[in-house]
DNA sequence: CTGAAAGCGCTAACAG
DNA sequence: CTGTTAGCGCTTTCAG
């Protein structure tokens, strides 16, 4: 009963005989046995797991694509290694070589930083294990890196559409001061705009100083109920995330305003404070399901070789359409009171 | 310059001559060269990664502990490999079989399951390697075993002594269907009433189906809503997370209740739910980020072999007091109306 | 201070 | 079908 024999009951179960397989399989059992994956990572060259790199862990958005991340893996037999990056391109990079020091056998990074990629850290990095990049900067889509677009132009547009359609000529925009994902959402904002030939008012646009944290709530709270009591609100306002969205709603109701009648409130993300309130927001569901999903997808499609299937996804947000969104300038015509 | 003397220069730079260790350093920073950790693991015995272990990924409970257990471990040098066991004692003793064959310097397990315990499965495997459990189970004290006890009877009796204190006789309590946490709360908010020789009604406690998903909310609003049309709820009600909190808040509110004037409302985690609303929720605080805390410094110093530190610890939940519960019986005494 | 050599626990040829 | 052997990439004596 060689070392030997043991790793095949172990790895090739069939290229034993029955009968020393049994007899084995005892051992190891009443030894209670654990292999050890650093040496067998050593010889095969792969450890059967797989970094994932998001910006902050306690954040739903992060944590409910990699739920499903996690699940995929282990279906795949991959365990997850895990660190959040804090939004640093520095950090981003020295977890990267973390992975790859581990010899993690593929990579995931949530909200990749542009910087990495654009000095071509990602494309090389690339090259020497499968990766999967999420992001939702449409100017990125080189190379042969596996990317999942999130397509949050398109989700914008679906919120201006919507809010067009509802009579809304225009909308706000509630934004925190930093940060891509509320430029690129600005930006789809004004290119709405632009396309219509109204003028892109920045007296429209409200920020907030910290638009991530649970402080958004109150501090977009303020802004709304400043530019309530300023008069400078249209009919319809976007907040760049359900906190902003529920701080939003907070000021207007305080303000005596009813919602929708008097205002229309958009947001972003589809969390649990969508649903949390007595009135439901309208929001952007960003698929965070799907995106999680077909990280995992590509990774493992591109670790198990089949050079098939596609290298990237793109995901198409939608609109949850509750009830914090209505006609404009129809509040007579509505009855209030609801269902159950 | 032989592989001894870059490793070397890599561990103890001061072994090498200063002329020499720059000539190593340059060539690895020309060839990008990335240890290979699995061969150093396999040397060492140390893997530097940390096992983490969980019931559920897209938990803020959860996730808020994990957050700063990742931040503890990167400044020690540590990875973390997490995983979500779904509440099953099975997979959680899988994960922990990864976990070590992966030779996971230490392993922690937040809200560690009854099974593994009792069958004394976390004791051996503590033998093995340095662990750490969270969990809030008081008949769980036994053994050398790294743990951090949340009191959660503790914060009940807080909840209790404050409503107590605004004049609440009774207090319903509003619960999932399943789940310890659930149990444990349940017993302690009996016990007070029995310490006080109030019967432990039954009819106070209403249950909902699925009290952890966020269906929870409109579940706890269905539930309260027809406690409050039934006349069977008394003047203050603990719910037993925040998602259930704010069902009842909508509910009460619908039914055209003021809260608190009306119905004082006690929630439980203290989330973002918490102060997400026009009415900010009085939340009892689990100190989920002393908990993380906790649990790295405990791991930590067991991995440092200090055998000088506690093995043990224990979080005492806190109050956080909010506008959602007041006076009982004294709505004419108040006013209404607030701050800014 | 540095190189040579042994070995961590495993798997993959290669004989037998 | 099974044992022997070599070697994955590192660290650690042990000489020099």
């Amino acid at each position: 009963m060689s070392t030997a024999t043991v790793s095949r009951v172990l790895n090739n179960p069939n290229l034993v005989k029955p009968e020393t397989r049994e007899r084995v399989l005892a051992v190891v059992g009443r030894h209670e046995y654990v292999p050890n994956s650093l040496a067998r990572g050593l010889m095969t060259k792969q450890s059967k797991t797989i970094g994932v790199l998001i910006i902050s862990i306690s954040n739903s958005y992060y944590m409910e694509i990699t739920e499903i991340i996690q699940r995929r893996l282990r279906e795949a037999g991959f365990m997850m290694l895990l660190a959040a990056t804090d939004d640093s391109a520095d950090l981003e990079r020295r977890y990267i070589r973390e992975f790859a020091s581990r010899r993690a056998d593929g990579i995931i990074v949530i909200d990749a930083s542009d910087e990495n990629f654009s000095d071509g850290f990602f494309a090389k990095e690339s090259a020497k294990r499968p990766f999967v990049l999420v992001h939702s900067n449409p100017a990125i889509s080189a190379s042969g890196i596996g990317q999942v677009f999130v397509d949050q132009r398109l989700g914008m547009r679906r919120v201006m559409e919507y809010l067009e359609g509802l009579g809304h000529r225009d909308v706000a925009f509630l934004r925190g001061e930093k940060g891509f994902s509320f430029d690129i959402k600005e930006a789809a904002w004004a290119e709405w705009r632009a396309e219509r030939s109204r003028e892109v008012r920045p007296d429209l646009v409200l920020r907030v100083a910290d638009g991530n944290s649970e402080d958004a709530i109150p501090l977009a709270d303020a802004a709304v109920g400043a530019a309530i009591r300023e008069g400078r609100l249209p009919s319809a306002i976007f907040a760049c995330n359900d906190l902003m969205a529920r701080g939003a709603v907070n000021a207007a109701t305080r303000a005596g305003l009813r919602i929708p009648e008097d205002l229309s409130v958009v947001g972003h993300d589809n969390t649990i404070l969508a649903v949390s309130g007595r009135v439901q927001l309208t929001s952007v569901d960003l698929k965070m399901r799907d995106i999680g999903a077909e990280s995992a997808r590509l990774l493992l499609a591109a670790l198990s070789g089949s050079s098939a299937g596609r290298r990237s996804a793109r995901i198409e947000p939608e609109l949850a359409v509750r009830d914090s969104a209505g006609p404009a300038a129809a509040a007579d015509s509505r009855v209030r009171g609801g269902s159950a």
